[in-house]
DNA sequence: ATAAAAACCCAGTGCCGCTCGGTTTTGTGT
DNA sequence: ACACAAAACCGAGCGGCACTGGGTTTTTAT
């Protein structure tokens, strides 16, 4: 997918793992634009050129660093995925890490160009995050948890849409509680009365 | 406020104008990474070191575009402000300009970090927004349109929050329909009956 | 031990944002 | 009408960046 090398060597592998790890923290403290390769290569020890032996660009790079995070949360997680109470709890805990937590605004804007190497990621990323959410509410309502005048479809798109635009706010006014935002949208989602 | 050169002779003041045209035109074209300063000045009909009489570099450029359309657009809006019924008709407005709503989007992301020269734009215009937001809601409570059951900031970040988060899944899906959303949070924030 | 593949690096290339020091143009006061 | 200051404009170049091509060295299976 992009990615160069098979990675057959045990020391290959090994290092591979190190540079996502570095390239994270290196995204994280400096920002898509403020990170150069140059950088990512010294801190792991290495040259330059030998980055492109494991990534075939910088996008590259920084496509395989969020799949790699996407990977490590929902595995630390449990297999089990994302129920709609769960969250106001990944706001919480994305309200710990601000570097990723800007990073991923970042790049699901700036991916939105067909021709960016993670466009495809987070476009399947947001059609199967929609359609879990979608299941989750459309069972609720036929548990009666949930209002019922409000397709599951449209219910699904405000509640992903409120996560991503309360990141926003609360990027640029971390007075933001981002879980109270997620807990205020599922109680208007709940039945009235 | 980074902007260069006073622009006192009529000559000056027109070109940058035109400066402000063109450059809107690339970067919804090209995206910011993608666009070039040369190429903006070829357009313009100057060379890329005349760029820097009018404007400080790339990210002074790319917030006087953003400002420039915030005032073509609440000048031809009529000077009275954003109304919560307004919302849709935004929204329906911005899918018409994908070039500049994809460039807000990733301005706004980007600009995330305080060293951004568009950074206390943002966050000035967010501050503007959920104050203006926040006040129409309480107003709208009073009268009895929008239930009691949550409080106007509270209200006011949701709203906010889907506006941008939908845009987002609209660039990845242009099947989506941003009034749509908008009017169904509305209808979530109606009185229960 | 050998040989193929993988890991690694040197030395560049071209482009980009940006700067410096200057020339030409424009508008104003007298 | 002329002088002159400010503004508009440009040529030439700098440093840094992502990325490449063509190698050498290291790893590991046989």
């Amino acid at each position: 997918m992009g990615t160069k090398a098979q990675g057959t060597y045990a020391k290959g592998i090994e290092r591979r793992r190190e540079l996502l790890r570095i390239a994270a923290e290196v995204f994280a403290a400096e920002g898509f634009e403020g990170t150069t390769l140059k950088l990512v290569a010294e801190r792991a020890g290495i040259k330059e050129a030998t980055l492109f032996h494991y990534f075939s660009g910088k996008q590259d790079l920084l496509t395989a660093v969020l799949a790699d995070r996407d990977e490590q949360n929902s595995a630390q997680h449990g297999g089990s995925v994302t129920s709609l109470a769960d969250f106001p709890g990944i706001a919480e805990h994305n309200e710990r890490h601000p570097g990723l937590t800007a990073l991923f605004a970042v790049a699901s804007a700036t991916a939105t160009r067909p021709d960016h190497a993670a466009h495809d990621y987070f476009r399947t990323r947001y059609s199967w995050l929609l359609g879990t959410v979608e299941r989750d509410i459309a069972g609720a309502q036929a548990r009666g948890e949930i209002r019922t005048d409000i397709a599951p479809e449209d219910a699904a798109r405000l509640i992903v849409g409120v996560f991503d635009g309360i990141q926003l706010q609360w990027l640029y006014d971390p007075a933001t509680s981002m879980p109270a935002a997620l807990s205020s949208v599922l109680r208007l989602l709940a039945p009235q009365g």
